[in-house]
Parts: C-alpha cells; sequence; structure tokens
DNA sequence: CTCAATTAGAAAATCGATTTTTATAGGCCG
DNA sequence: CGGCCTATAAAAATCGATTTTCTAATTGAG
C-alpha cells in the first residue's frame, strides 16, 4: 500500500490511474459520490483531486455540472503529439548541453533497467521504467516549468495509448530506438538526439493516430 | 462586481489576483482561515482554489503544513523568461502559418485598443488590453496544450513584473515594439514575427533581471 | 401532436464542526 | 548551558450534513 502525506494527494493518485489506465472511459461522467465511497474518503478531498486533475487537463471540469473524462480524438491526438515533439526537443537540447555526469549515469542506468525489462510479461514495470527514462533524459533541462510541462504531455500521451488498448500494437524495436537515442545524448549530439526523440515520438504515434481516425471512421459510418 | 459560476471560481480568481499583484508577498504563508473570513466563504472552496492554483505554480504547497506565496529569485525569472520566450515563439509561428481573418483582424483590433491606452494613466485596462493582444497573436495555434502552458507562463512573468513593482521602470517605445510585432505576423513573416517576440520579452525582462539580482546582492551583503 | 412550464429526483457545491497534524514555548535532564 | 522532550496552541485536513443547482420526466396548454 502506497502512503501519502494526505488523503488529498491520494485521491490524486488514484483517480489519475483510473483516468491514465482508460477504466474511466472518455467522455464518461466522473461521480463524486462513487469515488466517496470507493475510496471511502469524504468529498472534500476528492474535489480537491478533481480540481487538480482538471488543471492538468486529465478531467474536464464544468461547473455546477460536474467532472467527466476527457474526450478523445485523433485530431487531439495529432496536436498533443506534435506539441509534444517540439516542446521536449527543446527540454532535451538543454538537458544535452547542461546536463552533467550524474545525468549521463542516469541515462545510461535507466537504458539499462527498460531494456531489461519485458514489455508484454512486466507491462507495468516496463511502463515505470519507460516514463523513467524518458524523464531522465530531460532531467537536466533547467526549467522545471517546461519539465512540468513535459510530464502533463508525457501522462496524456501514456492516457490514448491505454484508451486505444492497442493489444495488437506493432512491435517496432523499441529498445534499439531507446538505446540511440541515449547514445546520442551521450555523445553530447544535441541535433541527433533530438531527431532520434522526435522520430521515436512520430513513429510510435502514427500507428495509435491511424487507428483513431479508423475508428472515428467506422463510428461514423454506425451513428 | 464579478459573477462567478462557483465560488471555487471566485476564490481562483481573488486569490489569483492577490498573488499576481503582489499583494501576496513571495515566500509568505497563505493562510485558509483568513481567506475564508476575507472572501466570507468555507474552507472546500477556498481549499480548492488553492489547489487549482498550486497546480499552476502560482501557489506552493506543502502536504499538511499549508500554501505559501512562491519565492521569487533572478536565476528563476531567467529561466522562466527564457522558457517563455522559447514556448511562445513556437505557439507565434503556428498562428502566423495557420491564422485564418479572424484572427488578424483581432490582433488589428486588440493593437489598437491597446495602443490607445496610456500605460501608466490606465494601468488596469493596459495590464488587461496587454494580456488580450498578446494572447491574440498566438491564438490561431491549433494546440490548447500550448496555449494554456503560455497563459500560464504569462501569468508568472506577470506576477514578477508586480513584486517587483518598477515604479522607475525604464520607457521604451513598448507600442513601437507591439506595432512592428503586429505588422511581421500580418505579414505572415513568421521567422521576423518571431523573432521580434522574444527580442521584446528579453528586452523588458533584461531590466527586471538586473534589478532582481541587484536586490538579491545588497540582501546578502545585508541578512 | 408539439412545446413550454412544472416538479420530483439526483448530483454538485458548500458549510460548520471535528479530527489530525504541525509549530511553539516552556521545562527537564544530562 | 545546551539539547531534548513535553504540553499547548494554532493551523490544516477531513468529515457528514445541508443547501443549491441541474436534469429529466411529466403534465397541460395551444
Amino acid at each position: 500500500m502506497e502512503s501519502h502525506r494526505s488523503l488529498t494527494s491520494l485521491a490524486h493518485a488514484r483517480i489519475r490511474d483510473m483516468v491514465l489506465s482508460g477504466e474511466l472511459l472518455p467522455g464518461s461522467r466522473i461521480h463524486i459520490d462513487a469515488l466517496r465511497k470507493r475510496l471511502e474518503i469524504g468529498a472534500s478531498p476528492v474535489r480537491e483531486a478533481l480540481s487538480i486533475l482538471s488543471s492538468e487537463q486529465l478531467v474536464v471540469r464544468n461547473e455546477q455540472r460536474g467532472f467527466w473524462a476527457p474526450n478523445i480524438s485523433a485530431e487531439d491526438f495529432g496536436i498533443l503529439l506534435d506539441t509534444r515533439c517540439r516542446v521536449e526537443a527543446l527540454a532535451f537540447g538543454d538537458a544535452i548541453r547542461q546536463g552533467g555526469p550524474e545525468w549521463e549515469e542516469q541515462i545510461v542506468l535507466l537504458r539499462y533497467r527498460l531494456n531489461a525489462l519485458n514489455r508484454t510479461e512486466k507491462a507495468a514495470a516496463w511502463e515505470a521504467a519507460h516514463c523513467d527514462f524518458h524523464r531522465a533524459l530531460i532531467s537536466a533541462c533547467p526549467s522545471t516549468y517546461l519539465l512540468n510541462f513535459c510530464a502533463q504531455l508525457y501522462d496524456l500521451a501514456v492516457r490514448y495509448r491505454n484508451v486505444a488498448s492497442l493489444a495488437a500494437y506493432p512491435e517496432r524495436q523499441v529498445e534499439d530506438e531507446h538505446s540511440q537515442i541515449a547514445e546520442a545524448a551521450l555523445a553530447r549530439d544535441a541535433g541527433r538526439a533530438e531527431h532520434l526523440l522526435v522520430d521515436h515520438y512520430r513513429k510510435t504515434g502514427e500507428f495509435l493516430y491511424q487507428q483513431l481516425a479508423e475508428r472515428e471512421d467506422t463510428a461514423l459510418k454506425a451513428g
């Protein structure tokens, strides 16, 4: 069991998980009372958590009417992906130019841990290691503003990956891509590293984008 | 009097103003009970507002210990300024490439309104018009993620301007700069427009940075 | 038969009181 | 005399109940 300093932070973590995992389906209503009962806490910490999540764009607030899980669309995902590529490239460039030995060592370590895990067998652990690796790449960027924003965009992207629940995700050699990114970063080749990172995101995103577009297409014909 | 859909949004607006205006001094504690009494509302909406503000980086949360107005420093301001220049350049470029006639017209209109106001005589109105103008410049950027982030960084920058309360702000020809930025945007010259915008920010920020650095210097010698 | 007004039910929003945690000041022991 | 423990006060965090607002179904008029 995770121990949290406050019920608000516990609620935040739990509800965030529900949104990111896709358990709370896009467009579905989030009932405060249901969460209250499920988490066995009062309304205040639930509402505080939802307030925070809504300013993190992970839930949508509709004043006096309640909270919803955000809708998804191919268009929105495309914009998110593009935003992420450009913003993270900025942070990555900073990190490569300013990172010290600890930054380098973290990349080496976390790349090793990531590649040591099997994505399908240890899905949750891989997910966490993947997040850590990507965060480590940009961690030496001095702008906490940029880093926070990158983390937020990361969450939104993870959600898209999960809600689309692509069991038949095309198995590219994602380990190689991660390694190449890490190598370029450690070689302090900002241009190449940024390019590889953006390319990695776009390749990963392309398939998901197609899936979402197809889904909208069939939904349109059906409805 | 402003009418708000909920007491939470009212509290958010009010406390945000207190932080941005510098009324709540950097590093000072924010007492929930004091706000509760002052705004004549309960603890819940105050806490919700503070939760939102803390994820907007306008207040600092310290679990189980309370909320504080964020500290300021020359270093932090420099990073903020730099982040803002680079991120807003991205959004501005998008807007210039994708903006339609309504975007153009808004810029023309809001530039006119801004230049019609006297910065020292109608400070509050100028402030609002300035915000509107800058928002209009980037409004055609399709990424709401980027736009939200820009708005957040704008707020943080405004706060620095206010808390430093530079009565003796050097009077540059800021109207000309705004006009030039608007002209370049309307001419769809993304490169020039971005450059002018960044330059505008850096020039404005430079003096403030010096002030903050000096202040820290004297504080260091005194304390 | 359609549309507007009414009303019962559901849910969010808010409040005031209670509980829990932290900060502080005073006293005690080494 | 200094550091540590204890008691008290202050403040945040949380709860459960109440109030307000929205939603949807029903009814009646045109």
